[in-house]
DNA sequence: GTCAGTGCAAAGCTTTTGCAGCGCG
DNA sequence: CGCGCTGCAAAAGCTTTGCACTGAC
């Protein structure tokens, strides 16, 4: 059994990874050249996700940048992300919650999520047999089918422990 | 390439399937065992998922009891799925539309979700590959996966054609 | 008779929309 | 200097909670 899993931990709150900023700067000529102009506020979010290197919720969004001193407001958060989202460049992710999450798409990077039933907390993988056979199911489908999401469910290391 | 697809279609709105009533008895059997009373409004949503082979919203569920004559309050809608999903014998999914869907969780006839970007049209599919696949996956990670999700985006045959 | 289950109404959340003003291009 | 972007406030959904009452056991 061979299958290429990695995995990204992340804490029940919050983590941050190596920031890969090249996206930062992709998403940026993307908002320009579809004739956005480079709001305040919209680029602060992109510089958010850019930085992050797992999903946030709206609202984590809103705090983060609040904390960072930037006085936006929680619409202009949800329209940015409305935009990103438009353009390709910001997945949203419904992990069960009642809360959507939004990161940032590195088209390569393609990778899934675990939710901790327990705490939370979230963790991504990626695995290129589990996304061959999304691809055989995709093909045999007779809609037309352009992109998928995979949600796993459990308690992860720290909840198993108590 | 075999791999056993099949294929539950769905029009935009609504359908049925052959009623496999045996989940509407194990259901009532559960709920008794553990101690809550037969009462009018969870039987009705029983009853209704019992005959329903694909997801529903609570919103569609309450519309449906009320249409039939039944005097429900969508607060006993939700309650009542609460409980089911609580004793796992329903499935609430999240297809993305901040609206959540529930189903019967009929043991083996483990299945996932198409769902049409256009028309918001929902099928379902089974597929022994990718449950194969997800097994791995969840046996590889360090959580306790113990459910998972999936999620297929695209346009259905329907709205291909135009 | 008791108390889980219920319908209605009100509250709580997330997300969207309206609007006047600011500022990028 | 126009119009896109923004913050604030209000509105719109979905879901949950409070409460008095009904009905199953």
């Amino acid at each position: 059994m061979s299958s290429h899993s990695h995995l990204h931990a992340r804490g029940p709150k919050r983590a941050r990874g190596v920031p890969p900023s090249e996206w930062r700067e992709q998403a940026t000529a993307r908002l320009a050249e579809s004739g956005h102009r480079a709001g305040g506020a919209r680029s602060a979010v992109v510089d958010l996700l850019a930085a992050e290197d797992c999903c946030l919720s709206a609202h984590e969004i809103f705090d983060a940048l609040r904390a960072g001193g930037r006085r936006v407001g929680l619409a202009s958060v949800y329209r940015a992300l409305e935009v990103l989202l438009r353009l390709g460049l910001v997945a949203r992710l419904d992990l069960g919650g009642g809360t959507a999450r939004y990161e940032a798409a590195r088209g390569a990077e393609h990778h899934h999520h675990v939710v901790c039933v327990e705490c939370g907390g979230v963790s991504s993988f990626e695995d290129r047999d589990l996304e061959r056979a999304l691809e055989q199911v995709a093909r045999r489908h007779d809609y037309a089918v352009d992109d998928h999401d995979v949600v796993l469910r459990g308690r992860c290391p720290v909840c198993r422990s108590d």
